[in-house]
DNA sequence: CAGTGGTCTAGACCACATG
DNA sequence: ATGTGGTCTAGACCACTGG
């Protein structure tokens, strides 16, 4: 953890163009993303405050974080209120397989991958989900939510949703690794198949933003997938939310010899 | 064109909560949010200034432009210097097959669906685009740039490039109907195949933004995807921008008895 | 407690588009 | 020439986090 106040130093050591020819917090945000690019601002460092760092760059603080909301919504920075402002490390753009297992998918094959699962419980299944799984609305569901990190940096949110008629006794088979896959072959199911995946833009909600570290409303990627057992039943309605510039989804079409033995993401 | 003031001024009436509860910046944000997703904001109608909307809502210009500021994050509203803030017509989520031709992926029976050539010319491949369709970089490609609009909002700029070896005469064969499938035909391939789709996030370079109406480093989604012949050379890498929130794509697993004969975008 | 980021104000100057 | 949005300043108060 070195100080990072020198090198902000040199960053604001050349003169800003005349106003008005391009905007002072622009340049600002600029020359810090190109530090944050290249390597001379590492992943999870911690710059100096607000105050300080305007002192440096020479402006108000007002103007100062004009650069610095910039370089949030970019996702290169990411405040913290009452602690500081740190570089976001730079999963810069995974490019993973959907459809696939996630860690398989992930063409990193050094970087650590961790998953954390958030909550587990049973809820009523809400309008989209239901229409999804062919159930009505309000009927029991099962409902999942994990977060898979790379390298610690959290790169996607899932929210799973099952339908409980299906899988009942999906608590106790999820228990003992985890795993989703287990509770399908717990159930009869050996393989299932990603029959739709969707793919949308939108803003984080508070939950997601805490979830995935990021402020609330950041843009994010979002992704539907629908998984079907070999019978054809809709078996998995699986939200993911991805900090916009996290990944970058591939989406082959499907060969059908490798068609869904994986514990899919 | 009726004018807003009013709808404004009750708007503002009901008092906000105090201070530091929530920002008032994102309370005056909520209102106009909700006003204009419920209809009593119209799309391409005009707000009043700057100035007068702080009267309006009792805060300070720089209060307000913060609220405006993320209602155009949201694709909600645009400003244009000199001019005003308009409120954006609500594209609300279109769900489109990518895979097929514009216009009949898209779900909007009566909508007026747009489409203009903004550029057409000869280029040297990048290397991005020289790697997907096997070319060497800075071999001759033909670049194509269209933009797409569906009730007069501009929804979809796509970029294709086509190496030049394979459909040398490219331009002749386009010109007549503005057509790639009729570029394709006249160079002997009938049929062509979606193999990929990547899909990804990002923020609008300023020829995106000019193109599509927005504000430049507005977050978009960007699309790559590569079409082939039937003998499987790559013939097309089409790169698409869409506003954040425009549109929502469905990617069913290829059915192979309707693969490839549309103009696919 | 001290330091951090988050919010808000009052007033100013500028570049741009339109009439 | 006017009104528009875009930028910038100086100073203030607040809520949160950590030691």
């Amino acid at each position: 953890m070195t100080d990072t106040e020198p090198l902000l130093l040199t960053l604001a050591a050349p003169a800003f163009d005349a106003r008005s020819l391009r905007p002072i917090w622009k340049q600002i945000a600029d020359r810090l993303h190109a530090a944050c690019v290249d390597g001379r601002l590492l992943g999870d460092a911690r710059l100096p405050g607000e105050n300080r760092m305007a002192e440096i760059f020479g402006v108000t603080r007002v103007t100062m974080r004009r650069a610095l909301a910039r370089l949030q919504q970019e996702g290169v920075l990411q405040a913290r209120k009452g602690v500081g402002i740190f570089v976001r490390p730079m999963p810069l753009r995974y490019r993973l397989d959907h459809g696939n297992r996630f860690a398989d998918g992930l063409n990193l094959p050094g970087a650590k991958i961790g998953a954390t699962t958030l909550t587990l419980e049973r809820a009523q299944a809400e309008a989209e989900e239901a229409e999804a799984l062919h159930i009505a609305p309000g009927d029991a569901v099962v409902r999942l939510t994990r977060l898979r990190a790379v390298d610690d940096a959290p790169v996607y949110l899932s929210r799973k949703t099952f339908p409980v008629a299906t899988l009942p006794e999906f608590e106790a088979a999820y228990a003992a690794r985890s795993s989703v896959r287990d509770v399908f072959q717990a159930h009869g199911i050996a393989s299932y198949q990603r029959v739709q995946t969707r793919v949308s833009g939108g803003f984080a909600s508070d939950a997601e933003a805490a979830a995935l570290r990021l402020s609330p409303r950041m843009p994010v990627l979002r992704t539907v997938a629908l998984n079907a057992a070999p019978d054809g039943r809709i078996i998995e309605y699986n939200l993911g939310t991805w900090p916009l510039t996290a990944v970058e989804l591939v989406l082959t079409p499907l060969d059908p010899s490798q068609t869904g033995h994986s514990d899919a993401d």
